[in-house]
DNA sequence: TTTTTTGCAAATCGTTTGCACGCTG
DNA sequence: CAGCGTGCAAACGATTTGCAAAAAA
């Protein structure tokens, strides 16, 4: 005998995640979110909320910018995703996978985002933490650069300027 | 016979600074600009737009907001003032003084900014970039958490709230 | 007198909110 | 059917901008 026939929707580890999150709270799972979520996770790279809001929109479905707005906020809250500025005026965002945390390190040039995961830095900012007494919740760390590719692309006014309207 | 009487006034270090910035760029000296400059110089901690613009006005004078805001720009790429975000979804700034780069380690309870410099910190920072082949121009880091006075004073959900609306 | 700077108020940008209606549990 | 969630459009807060008048070079 074969298997029997899936009669049920296959819900991705994010999903359980996220629905025993609501649940939690007594909040919803709607349409919407769930939609939300999908697009994150199919996702590869960094986003930001008017991104997502479009590529919803192009699928047909009708997202309005505060559902995603509210959404993000939820799945932040939930774990799933992390936010971030990478130097820019609005938040950006990415889905927080099964893997470990990350910092990033950002070309001033051509906005690439590397990221890149170091114990021993974790280590020494644990370290400078408690010697101040202080409990470590949290912390972001961005490092601007100039990639391989980059590195000779500019002069030092245009990166100075851009430096200085750094989000940061 | 004594010295001779002072006939001009004294230039703290920061005005000759900027001065030398200005003239270099072909722009101008202008009062505002020296009484904002002044009210930063005078200050001791981090501050934002707002809080200067209102200071200035307490004094008497009244330059406007935008005065204030471009000047915070010219101040920045002459490398006397430093902008930072700290966390909040304004920009804070901060006298850039003859004193070393620092980061900032932040209370999420009571906000209180303590700065740390920690050459180790700053040299792997330096290696994790030329390890990618990076050129390394600039890096904000940013540790939040509890200080020693506030450690006990808020529960787990509170401050994963708030850790998730910081704009960093 | 030429050029830059200022103040003002309006504009912008990303994000949030109040409200009436629509859906989930 | 009792709450939450949604879309809309208006509100928001921080910052920027266009323009005509004022000040520095």
């Amino acid at each position: 005998m074969g298997p029997l026939p899936e009669t049920h929707k296959v819900r991705s580890p994010e999903e359980v995640r996220f629905e025993a999150f609501l649940r939690g709270k007594k909040l919803k799972l709607t349409g919407e979110r769930l939609a939300i979520l999908a697009a994150i996770f199919q996702r590869d790279s960094h986003f930001d909320a008017e991104t997502l809001h479009a590529e919803l929109r192009n699928e047909g479905g009708d997202i309005s910018r505060a559902t995603v707005y509210r959404s993000l906020d939820l799945l932040v809250q939930a774990g799933l995703v992390r936010k971030n500025s990478l130097g820019a005026s609005h938040a950006n965002y990415e889905a927080a996978r099964g893997d470990e945390h990350h910092d990033h390190l950002i070309c001033l040039e051509c906005n690439t985002v590397l990221e890149f995961f170091k114990p021993d830095l974790e280590e020494l900012q644990e370290r400078i933490c408690t010697g101040f007494g202080y409990k470590l919740i949290h912390h972001s760390l961005q490092i601007f650069g100039l990639c391989p590719a980059c590195k000779d692309k500019t002069d030092e006014g245009t990166i100075r300027n851009r430096v200085a309207q750094l989000h940061t």
